[in-house]
DNA sequence: GGAATGTTCCCCACTTTTCCCCACTCGCTT
DNA sequence: AAGCGAGTGGGGAAAAGTGGGGAACATTCC
């Protein structure tokens, strides 16, 4: 296995195993739950699992925004970047494309880790989320989801036909 | 990471990432919202994380002019400089071409933002976007729009949809 | 022409918020 | 048991937002 330094630590913690291939080079490949507090000035700490599978090009910084369900999301830099040049290529001369760039724009803000590890979340967002003192983090192969754990679990029913979604979503016959 | 003075702080505050590429080049990329007031001279700052997205060539200068919303719209001097040209080659012998360029450029008008990073807005322009003591200020990729925050709700049900007009805009099926 | 009035622009000052750093606790490993 | 990594809490310096004074310039009125 490869290692390469993690800038924030300054030790060699960052495995290369955990990251993938994609169209665009290699992109981090965040997994697995963990359920964290909210401390008094609105910070959140990153598992130090999912710090450990950030690239160093993503400079420990993330674009935090709100997500499609009600729930934020964390983009490591560099995986945003990539995100942004893409939605900059709609014509924002059409009234709908518009409103959509500045629906994505308006919740995104950029945040940078401490040297904790911790990240601030906008008071819009927390707002949004619903989020008080605990917090649940998932991470979602090239994206960290925030939720509030009530409405998580409120909406995890969903998670009931799992097995009958996974179904139709790859039924195109492509197993993966 | 690279960076680069800001003149107006004189500080290495501004980060050369803040910045995508596009098709003519390097352009800003605002984002995020803020609420901030105008005060008695009429004056508006401009938030500290978009002053600093702001690339040195802009010169601390923006084009402000009217949206097609009820809005007003902040264009650093450099990225406006590219959509004058952009106008320029508009046929002018088209009436309707005439009648847009007339619009657009009507209502234009440079400003500066002064020591502490404020604007003086046109009383033309806060007339038309109906601004009274309080703004919503978003930041949208390579603008700046400033909204009377009731006149925002008001039309902001339209990302009640957000999610599906994603989907169409998206509808290769990625999702955002 | 000159004084009175108003506008623009630059600077200084105050308050609040943000951000960086230090410190503590708790498991787990050595 | 000691040391380290990880999660949590908080203090203080710096930055950001806000308000206002006053000089320089323009405009209007007598």
């Amino acid at each position: 296995m490869l290692w390469a330094m993690n800038p924030l630590t300054r030790r060699m913690r960052y495995p290369v195993r955990d990251s993938i291939r994609c169209f665009f080079g290699i992109m981090a490949s965040f997994k697995g739950q963990a359920e964290y507090s909210v401390d008094s000035k609105g910070r959140i700490a990153i598992p130090a699992r999912m710090r450990n599978a950030l690239r160093p090009e993503a400079n420990n910084s993330f674009t935090i925004t709100r997500g499609f369900e009600q729930c934020i999301l964390l983009f490591p830099m560099d995986e945003w970047e990539r995100r942004e040049a893409e939605i900059a290529r709609l014509n924002t001369y059409r009234s709908e494309a518009r409103s959509f760039v500045r629906t994505i724009m308006r919740w995104a803000d950029e945040t940078k880790m401490d040297g904790q590890g911790r990240i601030v979340v906008p008071k819009n967002l927390i707002e949004f989320a619903g989020l008080d003192s605990a917090v649940l983090i998932i991470g979602v192969l090239d994206r960290i989801e925030i939720w509030n754990p009530k409405t998580f679990a409120a909406q995890a029913e969903q998670e009931a036909d799992y097995p009958a979604v996974a179904e139709r979503i790859f039924e195109m016959g492509r197993d993966l």
